[in-house]
DNA sequence: TAGATTGTTAATCGATTAACAATC
DNA sequence: TAGATTGTTAATCGATTAACAATC
């Protein structure tokens, strides 16, 4: 596989964007795809699309005609990792944790095995259960990735439990600048600083 | 204000960081901060905080010493244009629209006045009611944001709707990319290739 | 005054875009 | 062959970083 450094976050955010595509075309029977599709279907730039996929795409395209949707779907996938199941836990189980616990729309190597809540009532010692049984859980399971969904207030300390115990990465919900300690991941997800982006741009386009 | 071209979104997306700390300090009744205190608290270079402040604050710092918090607090939500309110209705009460609805870090002007769902039994009559009633409501109200969370297959005719409708901004959950006309902006909130970032990060880490 | 920090101007870095020969 | 599209090499663009005089 082609070097994992040369790929920039930009790059990196496109993939799975691509991949929903070409899974796309592929349910209709399409064999091939040129760069020029992809992306006027994605609004990008067919010479950005070109370079995105010489990056992760062990073979090559044919000139006049495109790219195996196939081969680019196989290659995309491995490039990303999604061919490895991975054991994700939730640490919160309000309503932000549950829909997350739920939602099918993850890769298949995403495969969520437990949540866990502080609140007694919200737990069903099935997929819920409490959150002093994290030590144990994690350590069994060897658990790398966990999701916060919890109040910022928490985040910091639940977040060291996790590192303490060897998770590698975090996926972080709570509006905190998680502190972790060199080699452990973590993206926040910050809802507000989303929607008030999303506004500000808005307040752009309503001044041009 | 500061002219609105010349912030980049990389910018834009620090911002609400730089708020959110900046009032954490205020709470502590701390009156003056410096670049050097803000970058080592989120993890940036002194030099870009000082040109990201450099771009929405009317006033400026004082050498040696540092930023006025409150100062800084209102250029940028003013920039941000966080001071005036907006009211937001969302697409899909399910568990994710559900827990958005409840989300209480959203910045002081978001009101999330309305949800609908498609499925009556999800409706309340209060504050979820009947997809029906979208038309109504939204030209009654003349609201101009809206949430996406309801699944890929509904979200481009719903879309639709919407921006016939008026609706100017659209934050988008579902995995689909939309297509809007011209002046409509939309923000995806791809939570299945954000979690796909975050392994793949975490793949490289290992890989060192 | 000495130390800290600002804001400006210039340098660097990295990502996107353009141009185009090669090829199906 | 003609048309479309690839991948390479070079140019452009924009954001980050560095250097440093000014100033509290």
């Amino acid at each position: 596989m082609k070097e994992r450094t040369s790929v920039s976050n930009a790059c990196l955010a496109r993939l799975p964007r691509y991949l929903r595509l070409l899974k796309d075309r592929r349910e209709s029977d399409i064999k091939t795809i040129s760069s020029t599709d992809i992306a006027r279907e994605l609004k990008l730039k067919p010479i950005q699309v070109r370079k995105d996929l010489a990056l992760v795409n062990e073979g090559s395209g044919k000139p006049g005609v495109g790219f195996e949707i196939n081969d680019l779907i196989y290659n995309i996938e491995n490039y990303l990792g999604v061919r490895t199941k991975k054991n994700v836990i939730i640490i919160g189980a309000g309503r932000l944790g549950q829909a997350l616990m739920n939602y099918n729309g993850f890769e298949n190597d995403i495969q969520i095995v437990m949540a866990f809540d502080k609140d007694k009532r919200k737990c069903n010692d099935k997929n819920i259960i409490y959150i002093d049984r994290l030590e144990e859980f994690v350590k069994k399971k060897r658990i790398k990735v966990a999701v916060l969904t919890i109040p910022g207030d928490d985040a910091q300390s639940i977040c060291d439990r996790l590192v303490r115990l060897g998770v590698k990465a975090i996926w972080n919900f709570a509006p905190t600048n998680l502190k972790v300690p060199e080699g452990v991941v973590v993206k926040n997800e910050d809802l507000s600083a989303s929607l008030t982006m999303l506004l500000n741009k808005l307040k752009y386009e309503e001044d041009k």
